[in-house]
DNA sequence: CGGGATCCGTTACGATACTG
DNA sequence: CAGTATCGTAACGGATCCCG
């Protein structure tokens, strides 16, 4: 489809013949966060072909989407890596996992294929609500994957590693986090039951849950 | 593909598994606007294959987003209509068409499919900006099509269909308002030499270039 | 005539094997 | 580790035919 193009003069049409393509879109989300080896983008894309995604990184950087360059020393290792226009991607990204979150609930479980998608699944949900009274610095371990959750009362912002001085520990599993976020359980049982584990400060987990039991509140109302 | 899960366990994924098909996202496109039957959805895609329409609007019927129904008597025929769910993509649809318009500039010049994918690229284009001080009802003749688009000094509204009491008059073809939209020809020069014919209050007229000026220069900015 | 369903050649995708 | 090569399968595209 990267040469079958749409012939529509319209900016979706033009925008998917660019984008529009099995796998395409999540590579730049992998892409989003910063450079990935090819390594890292098979491993996190669920068993897709070599061939497709050489194919893929090939038609997006001749589309000027990424390019291919090589770490600086001593890494020295090729990375692929969004150019401005492929980060100007973010928004769309941002709005359609924003209207597909939705369905995370009814799926089958499955485990996230990284935590990098994980972070952007929290970062979607929690973009959507203003966050009066929520103020926290939360390290977040979940199936051995420190993520790092920075709450400062206007937004909360996730990333990979551990934060420097937290408020608070949450150790849990994907299962019964997710379960929680879907509202599907509540932490206070799986905490008694010793699913999550959590130490530090009670007040900033309880405001880590508070999040998305507001995010889920207005979800429900939009949808 | 619509049976072809990407088995992520994440929201842009979930949602790719619904709309990553091909055609999928543009059908949707149509039907933002408002209900639409079979053969002008035929129409409106170039090139579509019946067979491929037609599993397509299943797909989606299945996944909830459309439902088929009919239009009350005395009309009486079947047509296509989104759901709430799927009127719920018209954020995502905005931002990924927003992300493509750019590419318009240097697309070959092909005509849109239709009076409804214009009004879409020039409603997203024009939502990008605040518009004080234009403030104008405007007729727009394009191709033998009727556009309104009344400007409020807040926003721009643009819809099918003559206006009632416009302050002016623009009639012209594809092609020389896409030159103008696109900033590759001034409206002067195109005016002057007969390609687009003006009416009424010349200032109403300058507000509707102006505005075009004024989202290419914020989408230089931001690109 | 609008609204599809069927058939068939072509293209893209997916899995595995293989190479620099 | 970072891809390329090969090949079977599924999806797409175009035309034609069917049915109310």
């Amino acid at each position: 489809m990267a040469n079958r193009s749409y012939g529509q003069y319209c900016g979706l049409a033009l925008a998917l013949d660019r984008i529009g393509d099995r796998w395409t879109l999540l590579i730049v989300r992998e892409l989003l966060p910063g450079p990935a080896r090819f390594g890292e983008l098979h491993q996190a894309l669920p068993g897709i072909a070599t061939n497709l995604l050489s194919r893929r990184l090939r038609d997006l950087e001749e589309a000027g989407l990424l390019e291919r360059t090589t770490l600086p020393a001593p890494a020295n290792v090729p990375v692929y890596e969004l150019t401005a226009l492929g980060r100007g991607l973010g928004p769309a990204v941002r709005e359609i996992s924003l209207w597909g979150v939705r369905f995370m609930e009814d799926a089958e479980f499955r485990r996230p294929a990284n935590p990098r998608s994980m972070i952007m699944g929290m970062s979607v949900l929690a973009s959507t609500l203003p966050l009066e009274g929520l103020d926290s610095t939360l390290h977040l371990l979940v199936d051995g994957y420190d993520i790092s959750i920075v709450i400062d009362g206007e937004k909360a912002a996730f990333s990979l590693g551990a934060p420097t001085e937290p408020d608070a520990l949450i150790e849990t599993d994907y299962e019964p986090l997710v379960a929680v976020v879907n509202g599907r359980a509540t932490p206070d049982e799986l905490i008694a039951d010793g699913q999550i584990v959590i130490g530090g400060d009670a007040d900033a987990v309880v405001s880590f849950f508070e999040l998305f039991r507001r995010a889920r509140e207005s979800m429900t109302v939009s949808a």
